[in-house]
DNA sequence: AGGATGACGGGAG
DNA sequence: ACTCCCGCCATCC
């Protein structure tokens, strides 16, 4: 297994794909994308790689704040962005925050962690 | 080496 | 619901 440290690119690889997993019309927290990764506790590295991506196919605007917000700062660049994204695919965005039921059985049925079902 | 920073999380008031 | 505070981790100064 390759080792943990910060040039062990695996983690990053790990995160982008628990990112790419998430289905169009569901969110998910940044804590929950970092488990899914195998990397308990480690959101704000989930921040660092969403932040230095440059994949313009990565869904990034599915990503939020545990409580549902849009974490960039209201009215920057990034929030109207990740609205505008999120309402593309149906998603009810209210003031920055996506209203989020329950966490819903992962359907692939090989992650044991839940997605974020908006409501 | 030590403190500040950030697309975070969670608890407390 | 909102603010404040502290824990956490990788980076940067």
């Amino acid at each position: 297994m390759a080792d943990l440290s910060p040039t062990d690119p695996a983690p990053v690889e790990r995160i982008l794909a628990a990112i790419r997993a998430i289905p169009p019309g569901q969110v998910a927290g940044y804590g929950h994308v970092a488990r899914r990764a195998g990397l308990p506790g480690r959101a704000r590295m989930v921040a660092r790689v969403l932040r230095e991506n440059s994949d313009a196919n990565l869904p990034w605007h599915r990503v939020l704040r545990s409580d549902g917000r849009i974490a960039f700062p209201p009215g920057s660049k990034g929030f109207r962005e990740q609205s505008q994204r999120l309402r593309a695919e149906g998603v009810d965005v209210r003031a920055g925050r996506v209203r989020i039921a329950e966490s819903v059985p992962d359907l692939d049925g090989d992650l044991d962690a839940a997605l974020w079902r908006p409501r």
